[in-house]
DNA sequence: TGCGGCTATGTCAATGATGACATATACTGA
DNA sequence: TCAGTATATGTCATCATTGACATAGCCGCA
C-alpha cells in the first residue's frame, strides 16, 4: 500500500498500516467488516448486471451518486443498513443476501 | 391491537393501524423489516441459549440493558448494524447470520 | 408482604450516518 | 483537443442511532 492511500484511509478512521494494526482488529470487528465488504461487492455486481449507473441507482434509493460510490467502496461512513437497502432496491431477496454473506469472497486473504 | 398500543407505536414512527397501512409498506420495506425481525429473534435465542441476561449481553456490547431490550424487540430505533454486532458478540459467524436471514421465520403470516 | 433479578418502555444529549454539493479523475468518441 | 458520461473523494448541515438513565412490571422466594 502506498503512503498516499494509507494516509487517506487513516484520515477516515480506518486502522491501517502495519500488519499489527490489522491484527489489532478483534475477530468480531473483522467479521463485521468482512460482511460489509461482501455486501458492497454484491451491490456493485447487481448494479452493473442491470446496466445501471451510480446516478440511476441513487435515484431509486433517493440518495446521491457520491453515496452510492461510497457504498460500493464499503466506506466507513456507510452502514450495513444502507447497503441492504441498496441490495433490496436492486431486487435482492433476503435469501440472495444470505448467499452473499455465507459465500467465500473469492479474494485471497 | 388496542388503542394504547397503537398510539405508542405510531408515536415512534411506525405506520400502524388499518390493514391498508400495513399494505402501504412497499415490498422493499417489508423485506427489510422481515430481516430485522429475524435477526432480533436470533439475538434473543442466542442470548438465552447462553444463559445470559440482557444486562450481561449489554456489558459485552458496551451498551445498556434497555438497548438490548429494544434490539430484541426490533425497535424502530435499532439499526441492523447493531443487531449484527450483537449476534457476532454472541459468537454468530457470517454463515450463522446467513442462515438466520434465509430461514423461514416459523411464524404464520 | 417485601426484596432481588430480569425485562420493557420512555426520554434525551451525544455521536454517527445521510444526502447533497463541489470537485477530481478516467475514459470515449468526435 | 473538447464535450459527455461515469465514478471517486472530500465536506457539511441535517437527521437517525446510540448509550445511559429513570421507571415500571413481572416473577420467584423468603
Amino acid at each position: 500500500m502506498d503512503k498516499a492511500k494509507r494516509k487517506r484511509l487513516e484520515a477516515r478512521g480506518w486502522r491501517v498500516g502495519t500488519a499489527s494494526d490489522f491484527l489489532g482488529l478483534t475477530p468480531d470487528e473483522a467479521a463485521l467488516i468482512e460482511m460489509k465488504v461482501r455486501l458492497s461487492r454484491a451491490l456493485r455486481a447487481r448494479r452493473e448486471a442491470r446496466g445501471l449507473s451510480q446516478v440511476a441507482l441513487a435515484q431509486r434509493l433517493r440518495s446521491s451518486q457520491s453515496r452510492v460510490a461510497k457504498m460500493e467502496a464499503a466506506d466507513q461512513s456507510v452502514s450495513i443498513d444502507l447497503l441492504l437497502r441498496g441490495l433490496v432496491v436492486l431486487g435482492a431477496t433476503p435469501r440472495d443476501i444470505a448467499r452473499v454473506l455465507e459465500r467465500d469472497s473469492g479474494v485471497a486473504a
